[in-house]
DNA sequence: TAATATTACGTATTACGTAAAGATT
DNA sequence: AATCTTTACGTAATACGTAATATTA
């Protein structure tokens, strides 16, 4: 079980349709629902009914579908903390008296970043 | 980000160490370290800062930490309600009158259950 | 020099797309 | 017949292992 395969897994219980999911995830829609099958068989349970043209969460899916909700929120509310976030990484202390640190910081400071890039 | 890359993260943030997390996850050193290097290249941030022979985790692994904690273990609660559950998966429901349940019911269940192998 | 991590590179797994077949309305 | 899902199969991406190369105590 992967992240990737659980936000297909969302996408079909969302739309409740296979190639709408598919779409969304843009991904062919054989590939998705190869995935869909990848994780049945993993999990030992069926997920979906395929009942014709709709497509139904089995009582499997249904705890699958709590499960994953909680789990995908919490990656991307880590990703969304994490991913080059500017203000994480390396910090510089800078030391300096202060008789002159309100005149020359500012400047030298705006210097470095400058040439840094950030 | 992948489940897997997460479990990799884990065990090199809780031993410290490469080599002894590769041991642990069952791969090869050198392929843990590069599933390493990718998450830092996904997420645009050191998760180490190798200092010899010390691995230690930055601000942002940390912060990192602290999301695949509750990811993984969002993702273990999971599986272990899902996983080949056979309390799980489709159910029947058989009505009967009263006078006739408590004789041929245990029977014919039983006999239910031995065809289907459950 | 011993212990550890990274780089280089080939192999094997596997996710994906296209085409064809099956199933349901 | 039209719509949707699954099966079949080839391709491309990539996770992994082995070997060689840094790097540090």
């Amino acid at each position: 079980m992967e992240i990737y395969q659980l936000r297909y897994f969302l996408a079909v219980a969302e739309t409740g349709n296979f190639t709408k999911a598919a779409q969304r995830s843009f991904i062919s829609q054989p590939s998705l629902s190869q995935q869909i099958l990848n994780l049945e068989e993993e999990l030992g349970q069926k997920l979906f009914d395929r009942l014709g043209r709709k497509v139904v969460l089995t009582e499997a899916g249904n705890t699958l579908l709590d499960g994953a909700h909680r789990i995908i929120t919490e990656v991307d509310q880590t990703l969304g903390e994490l991913k080059s976030d500017p203000l994480l990484g390396p910090r510089v202390s800078v030391g300096a008296i202060p008789t002159v640190a309100p005149f020359f910081l500012p400047g030298v400071l705006a210097h470095c970043r400058a040439r840094v890039g950030s």
